[in-house]
DNA sequence: GTTGACATTGACGTCGATGTCAACTTAGCT
DNA sequence: AGCTAAGTTGACATCGACGTCAATGTCAAC
């Protein structure tokens, strides 16, 4: 309840009154998308609140007002890159044919799952903390951003319970778990240990990490682990 | 590796050449005190980024310039607030003298002690969201909030770490288990699934919830919970 | 009650990022 | 080539938050 209502930084770039259309043309386009990477860069080398519109624009190599004619602000940008980002994220994450476990019971087999999943995020995470630490940063006052990170953490949350309630029905984890708020608690386990890894710059060692993390996963769940 | 290296919101406002000294008459300490509530009722309201030192003025009734007596920028008086309030938030979180755990073994106590941290935990989160959440904030682009960030989660760390490792001279808890990553991910886990809940306002039920988290953390230590 | 150190006041100058716009360029079309 | 719509440019005006400071006020000590 007692939640900053926190709007934007200075205040009032909640978007111009006419957002710029998308470009109709192919010279427009390209341009947009040499902002879109400007952007991108200048943002995870200077955070976004010391990010200048003037930087996006010198970075990308056209004049300021260039800018305008695609974006109606900084957020705005942001917006645009988080969206466009968030496919990408989200594809590296989907589900690669691996090899097959080496157990071949229900339980162990869910585990081997289970690590290749946090293998998988752990991976995404690193190739891109700049990127989250960006997302992390807007999500503070940016009510829209916030929304795209909800509906992020909301998508791995259903993911997760999906497959704790699968595996209650076949009797592995016991039935009277919530799996809803099992997956909840579970995901941030994951998500915040790799956040004070990568983000705030804790002293891990990956590979001890996933393996915790997989560890702890499965004996939360009361899935056989290790001997 | 790839972390935006993130200055300050504008720029420079980093500390001021000199930083302005405690006051040393009983009318100076008053009026830093009133600074440092108003400071902290105009930050929960509108947020780090939005707040103006003349809302922070104003809210003390005070004149504009009379802030700068006392704190060097608007990131100062964030900086001392933090610094004030933080070991309210860890007293509260002190262990209180209990009523017994219903369950003399060793490893029912140790779950009993585990449910009783967890909830301290998640009343002094819920009766301090806003300052969690602005905390969480600054931390996004201010070093030294940030190293106050990870001391505070590090000590929180080194708490569970300890229990954790006593529970394995006692046998209870597998050896081989590493104690400081476990600790790391137990306590992301509590951290995380609370944030989720009352910073990003997902939709939780308090006893629930905690319920959830005890028992997780119960059963990925390998502590027997519920028959 | 006078003195002097300390604190308060609020009007003012400064500064830098933003967003605009009129002039100019590009490119597609006939 | 000529026309038009779309895009580009960069100098400029705006704006708001910040921090300063000279004048004024407070208070304790002597």
């Amino acid at each position: 309840m007692p939640r900053p209502s926190a709007a934007e930084p200075p205040a009032g770039d909640a978007g111009p009154s006419v957002p710029p259309a998308l470009p109709t043309t192919e010279r427009g386009r390209r341009m947009r998308a040499r902002l879109l990477a400007a952007a991108r860069e200048v943002f995870e080398r200077d955070g976004f609140l010391t990010a200048r519109v003037t930087d996006i624009s010198a970075a990308a190599g056209v004049a300021h007002g260039s800018f305008y004619t695609y974006f109606g602000s900084k957020t705005a940008v942001f917006r645009a890159l988080v969206a466009e980002t968030m496919d990408d994220l989200y594809a590296s994450m989907a589900t690669h044919g691996e090899a097959g476990p080496p157990d071949g019971s229900p339980a162990g087999l869910a585990v081997h799952r289970i690590d290749q999943a946090n293998r998988r995020f752990v991976a995404m995470y690193r190739q891109n903390t700049a990127l989250m630490a960006l997302f992390e940063q807007v999500t503070t006052f940016d009510p829209e951003v916030r929304a795209l990170r909800r509906a992020a953490r909301e998508r791995n949350v259903g993911r997760v319970r999906h497959s704790i309630e699968q595996l209650q029905r076949d009797g592995v984890v016991a039935a009277d778990l919530d799996a809803e708020y099992a997956a909840h608690a579970l995901v941030a386990m994951v998500n915040g240990a790799v956040h004070y890894w990568l983000v705030l710059d804790g002293d891990f060692e990956e590979e001890r990490l996933v393996a915790t993390l997989t560890r702890l996963w499965a004996q939360a769940l009361g899935l056989p682990s290790r001997g």
